[in-house]
DNA sequence: CATTTCATGTAATCGGTTACATGATTAG
DNA sequence: CTAATCATGTAACCGATTACATGAAATG
């Protein structure tokens, strides 16, 4: 009765094999450089990971057959794969998923462009504008309304918070602002002045 | 052979409970109206996280015998329990839990002025000042030497991360510099007029 | 030849999510 | 009286952590 569904893992598997067929041995190592370690790492939890994506048919898998090369399985992502994953990138930013961390957000952010192209990626930035202009300045008053009743400790926690997300709006203008500009120069639109 | 440990989940409520002796509904009730709702919320992780606590003796439970009132247990710390909590607020502030995200660190920070005092407050922050101080030039460097050979939705998220470290490493300094003026201050004054 | 690195797994355990269950008390 | 809220749980499921296992190819 329950949909099986995938998890943040998952989706950053499928992700990154949606960008680049690989192995299983390469996404580890992808997990275990980058700061995409976050989302788990160790053979433990992909491994298992990549079956599970591949019995629902996400993914499939075929062994090299390089002639002096180890026998690896390479993973290619399906059709229904490629959907899913499109599926999952087009959800609502809502303000419940920025409370849940920024980790899942830039993920779907970074996997956006190569998946939906560039169009969305700036759609993306503005709805997720939307919800922090909305969200932020509510922060922002509690901790001026409770923060001189509250432990030090526990106010400068919350202005940490605050700080995090204010930079986030900033960050949220300076990608809009890049993915138009670098927009305009591809399409070499001979319009000469954009309005700020 | 394992030392069965104690989760992040549960370090929270350790810590909640040493600040005030609460029932298991008002602890739901900051998880669901703060920020603290990263770490969970929801009974099916509350209670059965707080009857674990109990079962090592780390918290101990009265039902609150209150003549008109709903019968409710009010949890509040043990001896052994507040060891373990100060244990876990002295652990190093390690490069992998930098990478893990910030909440957690947090939490330890929001707690550590109450169960250990202002002084290991601010050595919290130095230390954690110190591996900043190694860990984003290196993290910086990454974006300078990679970002122009990779998608620009790569590049931006990768920025994002920087940007909050760099957020966090001023909220370091603003967070040190208010703990030592408020110490100042303390001990300078000879005790006026405080309480209400 | 021994060690390291490549490459893929498996098993035990445990905690969290989801969803449902249950009563008691206060409010309308 | 009924509905909402208070207050505490329980059970099924699932995925992540930890630690161990295996074998083959490259490196010294």
């Amino acid at each position: 009765m329950k949909a099986p569904g995938t998890s943040v893992l998952g989706y950053a598997l499928l992700g990154l094999i949606h960008q680049k067929s690989s192995s299983g041995y390469n996404l580890r190592k992808i997990f275990a450089e980058t700061a995409m370690g976050s989302f788990s790492s160790s053979p433990g939890a992909i491994y298992p990971a990549l079956e599970r994506l591949l019995n629902r048919g996400l993914i499939e898998g075929k062994v090299e057959e390089g002639s002096g090369l180890r026998r690896r399985r390479i993973y290619r992502i399906t059709r229904s794969g490629s959907e899913e994953l499109k599926q999952w990138l087009s959800q609502p930013v809502t303000r419940d998923e920025i409370l849940r961390g920024m980790a899942e957000l830039m993920l779907r952010f970074a996997f956006t462009e190569q998946a939906l192209g560039a169009g969305e990626a700036i759609n993306f930035l503005r709805k997720l504008r939307v919800e922090l202009e909305a969200y932020v300045p509510s922060l922002r008053q509690y901790l001026r309304h409770n923060g001189a009743r509250m432990p030090l400790s526990g106010m400068l926690a919350l202005d940490s918070g605050v700080r995090n997300y204010e930079t986030l709006q900033r960050w949220v203008e300076y990608a809009i602002e890049t993915y138009q500009t670098s927009l305009a120069i591809k399409n070499r639109l001979p319009k000469k002045s954009k309005k700020h």
